[in-house]
DNA sequence: CATGAATGAGTCTTCATTCAT
DNA sequence: AATGAATGAAGACTCATTCAT
């Protein structure tokens, strides 16, 4: 039977590519990533890679939709929690933690330089769209709860706690003298202080 | 006898170079923005633009360059005033309105894509030591006179400030629904919040 | 003991094979059709049309050869004829229809374009020589009879033959305003105007 | 004055890179034909190629619209002339002399597979009109002084011309043993006989 | 036999940079 | 000083062909 050779073979191959390119675009940032280099992380010939995604592009935009189905998937796995403050504190150190694979800042930074493109915005957007409908009810709730301020909309308090973890996010990449497992207190800290009622 | 036709011609051309240089890259990219671009929109031959600068990388460097003093000048201005917390807030709020130039959020995001250079970094580590050490006094005196939190080192205060800064920069360039004008109290209120005692 | 499972079944797909090709090669020139598109066009793999063909020059030869073969076997049908002009007027009849299969003219100007190589070179040179080998004979035995002029060899008319086809076939090619079928008793009035006494 | 350097060694740079490119298609084709081989030919660099054609393909279209213009440019100068039939023959002499150039017949065939292209297409319907428009007044005065057939109409017998020539044109190209020269009598005979009453 | 995943040589094209004028 | 023509190194991508299953 050699319809086909192996879905899974082909499925952990894909993974592979999109982990050698996630390596290379942290590392150089998109512009500067060649497909030969990602190829030779990869261990694969350009033809293979060519095989897998129809251009270079295609393989950042594979990367941001996995990240995008993983914060789904977290926020997915909370529907039973009951303490809302809790999950937000949750979410916040989960995303300080993502941050701890090294590359995660530098492909945030290579993804910034690709702006111009409509489908890279428009696969941000659905991002920024999973995040923000992942944490909107539980803010409300804690709204509810007198937990945090109920002085600005759920909605900017949403957008507040992401412009803290870029800017979390942003120092990390920066590589200055910051250490963020030191500075995760810090964060939450911060957090918190953002959201006090 | 006069070397250079006109000195003060040849530093006007320069600076229209970096203007339009930094107009390209915010638009473009470093990468994706070539010196034929830079060249059209400062009106130039690319003989004229290699002429001043000798590499496309170094109008990088200079822009970084103009940026720092520029931040210098602003901290060298405030020397004389005597109120620590507001000038820490004025900085906060002048550092927003800097970002009402369209372009700076689009370079900052350029600027990201560059961060391989080891001559970009430097030049990055030096403003940001410009920022700090321009920061630093007032923080210690704020610390001092009980305006501020005493439980973080006023280094680590500076370095927060910055955090929230640089989370603001990052959403404006992400041209998501953010309203700068609308979110800038929301700014200083924020870094208010992070630095309460 | 039967090595091949069923030697019709292999050279009927050999055949659709070719036919593909044809399709291919007149749709898109040799060069720009792809070995992939005249897989999709068969409906086989990739490894399919390898295993019939060693190369897709290869595949170009064997329709070049099938032609020369139905060309070879047209001229045998008419052994038994007694009026050479008439089977002179027969042939390029016969040849106009075939153009009207619309992928021939396509596939002519396709094969243009690879009379760099030899084995396609030498494969023409085949093919004109049985239209001319299966033409001579009728010639002379037209100029024999009186029909057709006899101030040019033989040889030289069957060439001057072919020029006026080889023009035709251009034209249809061209898709100018060329409707074929109104100008078939124009070509054969031409071929008669150039084989007149 | 460094404004344009030689407008008069742009010009003949460009003539000499078209000039190379009708060399190399007429010895590979089109496709065949690399752009590097172009650039050997012609003796320049592969930049300097693209610093005067944006693409292969257009300089396929400048050899097509250099060709165009010189034909005009030929029926311009008849434009005095007063015998109609004296013209049309000296039409078919000039364009059999033109295929002395041996790379000639080689381009034609390069172009025919080329014909996907629209812009090609568009080009060589272009140059069509032109030699149709060039010959078709003469026809029409040649059928006026009965030195011409009428049961054709002068449209029509031009196409037919141009059938002619374009047989011919392919049986140079097919490089069989057809000497060009001692054929250019045959050719002026045969479209005599087309043309005859 | 039939398949299609894997390959890498080869192509067109871009662009920073040089240099004669 | 200013220009823009010339350059060639480098990169994304295509596709004929091979081979394990």
């Amino acid at each position: 039977m050699p319809r086909t050779v192996d879905p899974a073979k082909h499925h952990a191959r894909r993974l592979a590519i999109i982990d050698a390119a996630l390596t290379c675009f942290a590392a150089e940032g998109f512009d500067r990533a060649t497909t030969a280099s990602i190829c030779r992380t990869a261990g694969i010939g350009s033809g293979t890679f060519f095989h897998y995604f129809p251009t270079k592009q295609s393989v950042l935009l594979a990367i941001l939709d996995h990240g995008t189905a993983e914060t789904a998937d977290w926020f997915a796995a909370q529907r039973e929690r009951t303490d809302p403050a809790a999950v937000i504190a949750d979410y916040v150190l989960h995303t300080a933690d993502e941050f701890s694979d090294p590359r995660v800042p530098g492909f945030v930074k290579a993804v910034g330089s690709v702006l111009a493109d409509p489908d890279i915005v428009s696969a941000l957007a659905h991002d920024e769209t999973v995040v923000h409908d992942g944490l909107l009810p539980w803010v409300l709730a804690a709204q509810r709860t007198g937990d945090i301020r109920t002085d600005l909309s759920a909605d900017r308090l949403c957008i507040w706690i992401m412009v803290v973890l870029d800017g979390f996010v942003d120092r990390i990449a920066a590589r200055l003298p910051f250490d963020a497992a030191a500075e995760r207190d810090q964060l939450i800290d911060t957090v918190r202080r953002l959201l006090a009622p």
